[in-house]
DNA sequence: CGTAGTGTTGAATTGAATCAAGTGTCGTGG
DNA sequence: CCACGACACTTGATTCAATTCAACACTACG
């Protein structure tokens, strides 16, 4: 049975009494948030997007069972690091995380941004320790599901065992996605592919889609997009000057998606 | 029961007669062959790669059961294209294939090459049907393994289960990594990065990891890396200078290994 | 033997990086 | 609450790595 607090420990090294989670545990019998600890997978707002999504009632309920529900993180924060050991995989809850490889230069590079509903650390299945490190880019908190149970639990239970070979097999397509996009996009392409695939993830968590915040910096972005920070921001203005977007600081509003679609649409 | 025939058909529409896989099928009883359709997951040589590694006697034998071993491929024969419904993903026997898509210019854009004893058509299993197109660069062979079998089978197995969730997260490891390449390494990088991993990967199956032929063109190494022709063209005339690899057409030998890999550390 | 595809090499061009200088924003501690 | 400092962002000038354009050589296959 999972408490909510049995594992916390192991993420980063937050300790101290969070007083926003004890804010959350208060309320969580009234209504749900979206940092709650205390919610299910059954009443929480992301179970289409998440592993819950093919299964049935009492399926969830089981799920329920293995899912550990951390504290949340803050900014900065650390879910794991390059090289430490694997053991889960998580489901982001709330806010957005991003991953990262140190080069041999100390250099980092930004492998992957994650929002709500998204699964993250299957990179570490393979060889048993993580190969990047994923860092929360604000206030955040993700559910925790033990791998070995998962395994375990699949082979009962078809759907999510079917369910979760998806959720993989997507993550491979949608690396080569990004594979195309880095070979053979330009920097105005890559960008305006960027913010569409953040607009449509947005959509997804029933966020508005054609304005929101970019929690990452202009240059986590462009070392995602192979860029330097510099072109980054040559292209936002650019954009804006062309009325398909508007840009102040960190947010974010899309003005014209029909045309920024005809970008890398040709 | 799988006959080798039964699915064949599915195969890229060859449906002559093949004079080689008869010749195959004569000496079958004999010698294992590579292109050898008779063959069995227990005595193939690539049984440390591929799904069996994990497996004991009894399981492998269940294994067998339902992989399909088709017919070999020419260069160029298509394993599946773009969009085709996902039915099964393959094991490269022999030869090796390359993925690509098709960019709205027409352009084909090269996002993996594969070699014996890697998994082909993970990227198919989330959207039910196949992301790119993948050919033969080469003759070539592959064991065609029915995606709800195996599902079903993984069930059972436990071992097989956790194997290709690792074979999968291997995938999704080797993106990320991929990733990097291509947002952050220069054009020089790039290339020893693939000769390397090509040299590695060939010493895996027991073959010369320093002198190897690239069955793939100059376009096709280009598409994947993120370069022109040209560039890799030039790059591999300035390896040669620098004496730390011999070109000669399509056969690469690595003189200085060691120098290569300072190259990409640094 | 001819031809199409593949590969090499050179010269000119260019998109993005680099270098550089400055402004804006946010969190912290006084 | 404000001032400070660190970080994040913008914009301009210059440079450079890789592309593009172009011409030619090689190879392989029918």
């Amino acid at each position: 049975m999972s408490s909510a607090n049995e594992n916390a420990g192991r993420v980063a090294g937050i300790r101290r009494i969070d007083p926003i989670r004890a804010a959350n545990v208060a309320q969580a019998a009234t209504r749900p948030c979206p940092h709650n600890s205390a919610i299910s997978c059954s009443n929480c707002r992301l179970n289409e997007l998440c592993l819950p999504i093919a299964l049935n009632k009492a399926e969830i309920h089981q799920l329920d069972e293995i899912v550990q529900r951390n504290r949340p993180l803050k900014k900065g924060d650390h879910l794991y690091r390059q090289n430490d050991p694997f053991k889960s995989v998580f489901a982001v809850r709330s806010g957005s995380f991003k991953s990262y490889v140190l080069g041999s230069d100390g250099q980092g590079r930004v492998t992957a941004f994650y929002m709500p509903g998204e699964i993250i650390g299957m990179d570490g299945i393979a060889g048993g320790s993580y190969a990047n490190s994923t860092s929360a880019l604000e206030h955040a908190s993700v559910c925790e599901i033990p791998f070995t149970q998962l395994e375990k639990l699949s082979r009962e239970l078809p759907n999510l065992q079917h369910h979760f070979f998806a959720i993989m097999g997507n993550e491979i397509a949608k690396d080569q996605q990004i594979h195309t996009l880095l070979s053979s996009y330009t920097a105005e392409e890559r960008i305006v592919s960027f913010l569409l695939s953040l607009s449509s993830r947005y959509s997804r968590v029933s966020l508005a889609p054609d304005k929101f915040l970019l929690h990452m910096t202009r240059g986590d972005i462009g070392e995602f997009l192979g860029l330097t920070l510099e072109t980054v921001s040559r292209i936002f203005t650019a954009l804006q000057k062309k009325g398909l977007i508007a840009v102040k600081n960190k947010e974010i509003e899309i003005l014209d998606i029909a045309k920024l679609r005809a970008i890398i649409t040709n």
